[in-house]
DNA sequence: GAGCACTGC
């Protein structure tokens, strides 16, 4: 085998790691960082007192990376060299390198703070910047404050453009630089700012088929719409095009809602003499790696979900990609060979108008279950408020934070964390649904509210087959799916699970209703792992497996439902007087509608129930409510009366040094947010660019 | 009458 990159950098590694207690590593594509630096640092030592740990952004990776480096290492998987991901963990007391999910990691620095039995901890693929890896990287950098005496190490690793910012951020660490393994792509840009990406991407792609040699074709698009769109115009034009002119075409769609089966065949060799076109999302940027691939044609735009801490609304945006990810998505045209990268847009978007890197999710995330993690480990000293990040929050998206976490009782009116907030943090759900599950053990009802929690955090993979059009594709229409009982969705959503579960989990039975196996067996372990770690947790007082199931059923899921309004006191919503619109209970009040793939019905009036908790607010086309559960109004009183008590200033307490509380610091937040959320901004950002653009080409 | 990009505990 070819010696890797890394590996003539040895020494200088093991030399800089040894004299400071931070590293940031930039390594490109193919050097080798994710299998061999473990095995470096294990060579030299590092993991005599402890264990090296690599976490990984994937579950995937961190497999077959393990199962990679064992082999190289002559070891047996889950001795040496073993792994953790959620629902597995194959590691022994022989452990000496252990590669995890960054969320595993995190989980396990609630029950270890100094995380204690590692020696080194290796952050790797850091500029990916998920939630976890943030919260990673500024709890790692305490640790290496407090375990300075002993010879705790840390290295990052991250892509070119980010490494010296990550170096900042941990005093001014060195940096060192391992290049990759890549062929030389050649980028070429467009002239114009292209108004009609899929038109552009399908001219660039059928001149490439005539006139370039064989190599496959990978199309960045931004979703399932314009995926289906431009593989349509392609199968048009390829077909006009045969006749012996040009060689075979094969084209694929790929993206997240694809059916497994289906997305695996990009992975199966293309047949003689056939070129593939490839039309995918950013999944074949990082998660998933197509050989063959030397044409990479970018559309520059990709479909990224922001959350807006003032109005609790989601949205889906198709927004402009980062110069980190333009470069990523070029690399993929250079792993066979040399290979060509089109830009459907032109060189100075990309060096004026594109950000260095994607916003990170940190910005774009509701922050209420890490601001309650984080509380819970108690770190002495440390103030959510002014935790070190590398990009800090906005204290809007702080405020709100704790505003939902005060309304379910996750923390106090002072901001303190409160003995169901702990119980809260404990279980991985997002605080609203661990709080539904404490509220059903209360009363009875615990055992169909994990079902439900469990459903919905499966929900996206569970019901593949609702696309468009594939209705008609389909051999037979699936069987009726329960309808909730006109008590909303998660009703829906319980019952749809226990008649499964009626079957013993029979896979004929998913299949006949047209459900995905997959979604529905993770449904069954997440299920299962809650239904352990609140046993553990509990030790007596709860009754996961549900005696009660029938007298529930005969009440309306009266007490379920009940469960459900304490989880969800920061998301009601009230029906219109005349209409079935909605409007939001809360500090700012929202117009919404129910979300046309809900199961709630009008009544026989006309009329849908008058009260609701919603799972999520979302903005495609209008805003809507997703996943619906009807509640009673006596059952909102007391949590209207607590929201007229909040108050935010004393919530988050102890940040009222300078400047009045969080109220006085929230304007900085406002502003700072609309750089980054604002999509009104970013629309009249792309705008003006492309007007200086034209302006530019005009003088010429 | 509308539609979900991608990860993860």
């Amino acid at each position: 085998m070819e010696k890797l990159p890394i590996l003539q950098f040895e020494e200088k590694i093991v030399e800089t790691v040894k004299k400071n207690a931070v590293t940031v590593l930039i390594g490109e594509t193919g050097s080798g960082k994710s299998t061999q630096l473990s095995q470096i640092l294990f060579r030299h030592g590092f993991a005599d007192s402890g264990t090296i740990c690599v976490t990984q952004p994937r579950r995937v990776a961190a497999v077959s990376v393990a199962r990679r480096v064992a082999q190289e290492m002559g070891v047996r998987l889950g001795e040496e060299v073993g792994y953790a991901i959620r629902f597995e963990d194959r590691t022994s007391t022989k452990t000496r390198i252990k590669y995890l999910t960054d969320g595993v990691l995190l989980r396990e620095s609630l029950s270890d703070p100094e995380l204690s039995s590692y020696s080194v901890i290796i952050l790797d693929e850091a500029h990916e910047r998920s939630l976890n890896m943030d919260i990673l990287m500024g709890l790692v950098k305490r640790l290496v404050g407090i375990r300075s005496s002993s010879n705790f190490r840390v290295l990052i690793t991250s892509a070119t453009l980010e490494g010296e910012k990550v170096s900042a951020f941990f005093d001014g660490c060195p940096v060192l630089n391992v290049p990759g393994k890549l062929f030389p792509v050649e980028v070429i840009y467009t002239d114009d700012v292209n108004k009609n990406f899929v038109e552009a991407a399908l001219k660039k792609a059928i001149d490439i088929h005539v006139k370039e040699p064989e190599g496959d074709i990978l199309i960045f698009m931004t979703g399932q719409e314009d995926i289906e769109r431009l593989v349509q115009k392609l199968e048009d034009r390829v077909r006009s095009l045969e006749e012996g002119s040009v060689m075979d075409a094969v084209i694929y769609p790929l993206h997240g809602s694809l059916p497994p089966e289906l997305q695996v065949r990009v992975f199966s060799p293309p047949p003689k003499n056939c070129r593939r076109f490839i039309v995918a999302t950013n999944i074949a940027e990082t998660s998933l790696t197509v050989d063959g691939v030397v044409y990479v044609i970018d559309s520059g735009y990709v479909k990224q979900r922001q959350y807006n801490p003032q109005t609790g609304m989601y949205s889906l945006d198709v927004v402009q990609i980062s110069r980190v990810q333009a470069n990523q998505r070029a690399g993929r045209a250079g792993r066979t060979r040399p290979g060509k990268c089109y830009r459907l847009y032109p060189s100075v978007v990309y060096n004026d108008d594109f950000m260095e890197a994607a916003v990170p999710e940190i910005q774009r995330t509701s922050l209420a279950g890490s601001v309650l993690y984080l509380k819970s480990l108690d770190l002495p000293g440390i103030d959510i408020l002014k935790f070190d990040f590398l990009d800090p929050p906005s204290y809007a998206s702080l405020g709100d934070a704790l505003r939902q976490l005060y309304l379910i009782d996750g923390i106090d009116e002072n901001g303190a964390i409160t003995s169901v907030g702990r119980i809260m943090a404990e279980l991985p759900l997002e605080p609203s649904l661990s709080r539904t599950l404490i509220a059903a053990n209360e009363n009875g009802t615990l055992s169909q509210a994990l079902t439900i929690a469990a459903m919905l955090s499966a929900e996206t993979s569970l019901l593949p087959s609702f696309a468009k059009g594939s209705e008609k594709k389909r051999k037979h229409t699936p069987l009726k799916l329960p309808d909730g009982g006109g008590l909303g969705d998660h009703i829906q959503l319980l019952q749809i699970f226990e008649s499964w579960s009626e079957t013993k989990y029979d896979i004929e039975w998913c299949k006949e209703y047209g459900l995905q196996i997959r979604g529905m067996s993770f449904v069954k372990d997440v299920r299962g792992q809650l239904c352990q770690l609140l046993q553990k947790m509990a030790k007596c007082s709860t009754d996961v497996h549900g005696s009660h199931k029938s007298r529930e059923k005969k009440m309306g899921y009266r007490n379920l439902r009940k469960a459900l309004c304490v989880g969800y006191a920061n998301q009601l919503a009230e029906r219109m007087m005349r209409h079935n619109g909605y409007r939001t209970l809360g500090l700012k009040s929202q117009l919404v509608q129910v979300h046309p793939s809900s199961v709630l019905q009008p009544d026989e009036d006309g009329m849908l129930p008058n009260y609701v908790v919603y799972h999520e607010l979302i903005t495609t086309s209008s805003p809507f409510m997703r996943n619906i559960c009807t509640v009673d109004m006596q059952w909102i009183s007391p949590i209207l009366k607590k929201l007229e008590k909040l108050d935010i200033n004393k919530l988050s307490g102890g940040f009222t040094d300078s400047e009045g509380g969080i109220e006085g610091k929230g304007q900085e937040g406002l502003k700072k947010e609309a750089t980054v959320e604002d999509p009104a901004v970013r629309d009249s950002k792309i705008n003006a660019a492309r007007e200086r653009f034209l302006a530019r080409k005009g003088k010429k």
